[in-house]
This record gives C-alpha cells, sequence and structure tokens, in this order.
DNA sequence: AACGGTAGCAACCGCGTTAGT
DNA sequence: AACTAACGCGGTTGCTACCGT
C-alpha cells in the first residue's frame, strides 16, 4: 500500500547499451559506493542495488567474459568442495570472474543435480545417463564441454581459508573434510585422493606434499591468522 | 518452417551483516 | 545501546537463444 509519490519507481529488467555507459561513466568519476545516490546524481531510474550488482557483475574493469576455461573449473570444483556455496569467495580466488559467474557456472555446467531449477529433467538419479542427455542437449554448444576431471582435490577447511570459523554452518551448505587428511606430527593436511594436474597456475596438491607449500599465496596469507590457532 | 523444450545468462529478491548516527 | 541505512551475499526467477522433432 505505498503511497503514490512516496517511492521513486524504479526500473526493472535489462540494462540497455546507453544505460551502462551512464552508470560507467558516474562510477569513473565518482568513484563506487553509495550507490543509493547513484540513481538520482547519474538520472539513470534504476535503485542502488541494481546499480551496484550491475556495475560489480558487468561494467567493472578486468571482467572476464566467455567461458570457463578449464583452469577456472577445476578451481571452482576444489573451492566448491571446500567452501559449499560461498559463490563469493571462490569467485575472489579466480580473477575477473564474479560471484553470479561462478554461480551460474556451477548450477549450469558443473551441478548436475541443479536443485534450484525444478524443470522436469525426469530421472531423479541422475546417474551416468544422465551425462548423455545432456551431451545430447545444448551442452554441446560449449566449447569446453568436457567433465571435471578433477573430482578429489581440496585442501585446508573452510575456516582456514576464511581466515575464521563460520558462524552458521547451514549457510554455503555442505563443506566436505572429508577428503582432508591432516598429519598429527607434522601438522600439515594432505589430500586423501589427490589428482595431480599437470598445470603451473593451479594450485593442486601431490599426495606427499603438504598442502601448505602448495597454496597459492593469498590462501597463504589469509590462513595464517588461522595458522597460530591450532 | 514452425513449434516446444531446455540451457545459460542476467537480474531481482530477501536476509544477514556492518557502519554510521 | 538502539536504531537506521547501506552493503554484500546466496537463492531464485525471467528472458532469450538454441536445438531437436
Amino acid at each position: 500500500m505505498e503511497s503514490e509519490g512516496a517511492k521513486p519507481e524504479f526500473k526493472k529488467g535489462l540494462w540497455k547499451p546507453e544505460e551502462d555507459l551512464i552508470l560507467k561513466a558516474h562510477v569513473e568519476t565518482h568513484g563506487e559506493g553509495n550507490w543509493s545516490a547513484v540513481s538520482k546524481r547519474s538520472g539513470l531510474m534504476r535503485c542502488g542495488k541494481s546499480c551496484r550488482l550491475r556495475w560489480k557483475n558487468y561494467l567493472r574493469p578486468n571482467i572476464k567474459r566467455g567461458g570457463m576455461s578449464q583452469e577456472e573449473e577445476d578451481m571452482i570444483i576444489r573451492m566448491h568442495k571446500l567452501l559449499g556455496n560461498r559463490w563469493a569467495l571462490i569467485a575472489g580466488r579466480i580473477p575477473g570472474r564474479t560471484d553470479n559467474d561462478v554461480k551460474n557456472y556451477w548450477n549450469t555446467h558443473l551441478n548436475n543435480r541443479s536443485p534450484s531449477r525444478k524443470r522436469k529433467t525426469i530421472d531423479s538419479e541422475l546417474d551416468q545417463n544422465d551425462e548423455e542427455k545432456q551431451t545430447k542437449s545444448k551442452r554441446l554448444r560449449s566449447p569446453s564441454n568436457s567433465q571435471p576431471t578433477c573430482n578429489a582435490i581440496a585442501v585446508g577447511s573452510a575456516e582456514e581459508l576464511e581466515g575464521k570459523k563460520p558462524e552458521n554452518e547451514e549457510r554455503g551448505g555442505a563443506v566436505s573434510d572429508a577428503w582432508i587428511q591432516r598429519d598429527a606430527q607434522s601438522m600439515n593436511y594432505y589430500i586423501e585422493s589427490p589428482m595431480v594436474l599437470d598445470n603451473n597456475a593451479t594450485t593442486f596438491v601431490f599426495e606427499d606434499e603438504p598442502f601448505l607449500d602448495y597454496w597459492d599465496s593469498f590462501a597463504m596469507f589469509e590462513s595464517l591468522g588461522f595458522a597460530g590457532d591450532w
């Protein structure tokens, strides 16, 4: 029962190129932040939230468009194993990719179960036949339609990656620590079922190597605060 | 060629957290 | 300390393009 005129009518739906230009120009001159003021100052009839999202997911510099590389895909898989649905955290490890990107990619390419999308995919068993079906479908269009080859890479724990303990367990879903073995003496984690990929850009861990030695520097940095904890 | 079904992306919504007053 | 506004995140939905029949 909002009285007319009480609150401005914000535009919804897809952004037009000219709106993008306005927003981009505005942010470039005024900087990020204070999104609620952006619509007023810029003349865009979009709510601040919408502006922020558009900037963050699309207009920001260094945003990567296009399909995920095999490296990125592997990274997503590994990180999801660790962190669950913490898309922002996962995206933070993949330069140029946004949480929305990662989330969408996971839901469409990697997560066969696709729980949020209740389309009639018929069988709930999701066996190998499912893969056949998918192969028949649009996945063929994708240049990188190969299934993930990495299904067992997990290092550290979600707490380590975040540098804190999760306040809310249910948020972010299941974090599988089952992959991780910890050496009581060396106090290092080991992968239980590692898969070694010949790829320098990623941080896969060899069976006999303590993961900290291989973890990327950013993660290392983040872990430091936690490392003294135990 | 037309139609229906589906995948994929973009954007919205609701809620929790944080910062400012 | 309490309240409010802004921000950030994850879940969900809408729309469009594409594919198979």
